[in-house]
DNA sequence: GCAGCCGTTCGACATTGTCGAATCCCGTCA
DNA sequence: TGACGGGATTCGACAATGTCGAACGGCTGC
């Protein structure tokens, strides 16, 4: 495989760069190792097409707005959430939680699709959102069934999110096997204090694992009393993960 | 001003081609005036960064998943939305109506926020979204208030999507002198059949128009018996722009 | 009014991307 | 099965292009 463009790595470092805020161009340029001038060429080119923007004032770079129609395109084509979508209002009408959908994007889980608890309470959309592999019921059927997510997390540190967190590799190991054998994951506390989750595999053409699918609630909901998973909702997402595997399958 | 850098320049139109759908790298090529080879090239690194995917048996592009997380986190980054989130939904549950916000990109309206509709109707979601400007009441109040988005209207046709999409520039003219007199903009089936809407500007420092806010619902509605909208409605929506503006004028 | 910081510009250099032809791969049709 | 065709991909020589670091200019806060 030849050499990729430089000029075009570096424009993308600098956006997944401002992805975590706005920066100025001395930070970005000491972040990336560029010299200014370099820098600012390339910030300079990435204004002109809209994908990122400069306050007046202060001088300080931002994502731009034409990323977001970007963005939204992607979940156009987006395969897997297209079939995903009805399935998911559905597990959301049946279970009376919030649905999510979730794919592996560098050693995270990014959410393709979010279907509100039906209920009237506000809630935040989070599609677009990284949620971290290890701590999330999402992620560790991801973990579990796909090589090429698990082996690049090996080496990164399994940082702690509440007391709950699963820190320990050996641990998740464990937990890994477990969600293998049951065909599911779930999770408890471990990502947002009194948040709980349950998800299962969205499988495509040979049994290969896409995304996962899977909803999260209040615990006290979604676990039942002797601190398991209520079977009713894992068996309604099990059911829901098979009907979007099967939907990806015959038409895929 | 310095020249842009090239390569970045063409991968953001690669980019912005893909948002379309997917293709090939023959067309991609083509309608760059690209050889293949170096179209070839930029695929590859877009490739490398996740900004474009590549179907394993067709061969053809489609943009990454990596660019829906950068979307999304322009929205965290964008100030008019985070300001406005509150009042949106003050005027989706007053109004009974859904309700959007947009701003200009590129000779049209992107949607930067969206309240639905307060009742258990399935609605899609459409942030990221691009409208034309000349047929929704969002992009009529920017081209009424934002000279920098007039201009380059007046060299594209105004096409049309239903027999009361407005296409004559003068037309356009005389009701965007109305939208000026009035303070607001409205609009009834001229974008989608049975749908109205209307929209407010959004002022920043000294009176900048950054964007609109505005509702939409069927037709019968939101105007009234004799054709207009309703004055409940409107009031409604002027004070959520002032709202906001206001908020935005006193932090920014 | 001075010092330091930060974004921006500039021009010489050679690294880097560009180009178009040649190659490979795969699915299709004879 | 074998030849065809359309597509993606590779390759290497060329020079156009991006890179670099130093110098500039405007701003803020001593």
């Amino acid at each position: 495989m030849p050499g990729p463009i430089q000029a075009i790595e570096r424009a993308a470092a600098v956006l997944q760069l401002l992805a975590r805020g706005r920066l100025g161009l001395g930070d970005i340029a000491a972040s990336l190792n560029l010299p200014k001038g370099t820098a600012h060429g390339i910030l300079r080119t990435l204004r002109t097409v809209g994908f990122v923007e400069q306050d007046r004032t202060s001088g300080m770079y931002r994502l731009g707005a034409a990323l977001l129609h970007l963005g939204t395109s992607y979940l156009d084509a987006n395969e897997l959430r297209s079939r995903a979508i009805n399935w998911a209002d559905a597990l959301a009408a049946r279970s009376g939680e919030a649905v999510r959908i979730g794919m592996h994007l560098e050693g995270n889980v990014l959410v393709v699709h979010h279907v509100f608890r039906p209920d009237d309470t506000p809630q935040t959309l989070d599609v677009g959102a990284l949620l971290p592999l290890h701590a999330t019921a999402l992620g560790k059927v991801l973990l579990a069934y796909d090589a090429t997510v698990a082996g690049p997390l090996a080496q990164r540190r399994l940082v702690s999110f509440t007391r709950r967190t699963i820190t320990a590799p050996a641990e998740l190991a464990r937990a890994l096997g477990e969600v293998r054998s049951r065909g599911w994951a779930s999770e408890a506390e471990e990502y947002l204090p009194g948040e709980a989750a349950i998800a299962a595999p969205i499988r495509g053409h040979g049994g290969l694992v896409l995304g996962a699918i899977g909803v999260s609630g209040a615990v006290d909901r979604v676990f039942d009393g002797s601190q398991r998973p209520r079977s009713g909702l894992v068996a309604q997402v099990s059911d829901a993960a098979r009907a979007v595997s099967r939907d990806l399958d015959d038409t895929g």
